[in-house]
DNA sequence: GGAGATATCTTATCATTGATAAGTTCGAAT
DNA sequence: ATTCGAACTTATCAATGATAAGATATCTCC
């Protein structure tokens, strides 16, 4: 029958999801800079063009991947939304260090088109969890806000996120003399 | 005597000087995705390759751009070094929100040369005034490592500066019924 | 099971970008 | 006054994202 025929020039099968995968290697690989339409598609082996039916301009393609980013930040979430919110901020914190340019892409709105639908719902959907997740711990002080203790609490665990992506951490972590490593000075920060 | 020459084409008179206030007005009117080269140099009335004595390349524009960000930064935290960090807290957001082009550049280590000198000097600068505010507060919790302590206040001002800037602040305090303003809500946010 | 319609992918081309080499103009130092 | 060097321009290059036109495979409908 020789069914399994490699298909070779077109209809790559699912060209879409090559792509998406090309991407965030080239993204965790050699860094954001290194996502260019011609990289992508180079690295997926078609045509600088090939994207276009999938994706339509570079824009797509990427928020295409940062909808991935958000849907997997929400499932990493998912486990620990019972555990309160010092564990779900290790958890988030964690994403971005084990991911960090598509963390980084997620919050690029330059690049990406927070106008797409998918990574719109998908970015808010992690955000409820977020919400959610701080609303529902325990220690919440009467004295702030609803929004206030949620801004509080998200911006701290987001700058820690951001701050260990730049490698600024390590650097605090360097100066002072301390023997600790990147993992534990999260968890005191996130005390 | 006629001294008063205009001194047309060239020399300027004090060129890099313009081109950073170009390259400024650019960045806080079309964002930081207008900071092309050609668009800074189109500008300020020069041609594309004037910036190269003054700056090398693109990146070198830019990380001078993003030094000049890092001593404003520290000149707005100094009068309150001896405020506590909410107080300063609520500076480094502002500087934030005043200047969301500059301060995202100055953590946009892709388009920057954190190898410049300058850049590295101030950032150190800026950095040490951080830690050693935070060192300096009264609300030193003997159950947290220093450098854990440094990281929780920076992560959650940054964090809280990088979402405001984001415009994630305003979907959370839209979200919510609560009356009440950005500023209220960092104020909040920051206790 | 055959034919036309349709989506996928390629090739070719375009305007634009950052970098660079070579040439021009000005100021400064000897 | 002349030379030297820095500042700036013009011209050119390779590379990028977008797009139009063409080729090919799959799908639908009879």
């Amino acid at each position: 029958m020789e069914r399994q025929k490699v298909m070779k020039n077109y209809h790559h099968g699912d060209l879409r999801a090559a792509l998406l995968h090309s991407a965030r290697a080239l993204l965790e690989q050699q860094g954001i800079t290194a996502l260019g339409l011609r990289a992508i598609t180079r690295h997926a082996g078609v045509s600088s063009a090939a994207a276009v039916p999938h994706f339509g301009n570079l824009a797509g393609l990427l928020s295409a991947l940062a909808t991935v980013g958000y849907e997997e930040l929400a499932a990493a979430l998912e486990p620990v939304l019972e555990k309160g919110p010092h564990a779900a901020g290790l958890v988030y914190v964690r994403f971005a260090i084990h991911n960090p340019g598509l963390f980084t892409l997620m919050f690029r709105s330059d690049v990406i088109d927070r106008g797409d639908t998918a990574l719109a719902a998908a970015s808010a959907r992690t955000s409820h969890m977020l919400t959610q997740l701080i609303d529902n711990m325990a220690d919440h002080q009467p004295q702030r806000t609803r929004s206030g203790t949620r801004a509080a609490h998200w911006g701290k665990v987001h700058g820690l996120a951001v701050l260990a992506i730049d490698g600024l951490l390590d650097a605090l972590l360097s100066s002072q003399g301390e023997e600790m490593s990147l993992e534990e000075l999260l968890d005191d920060a996130l005390r």
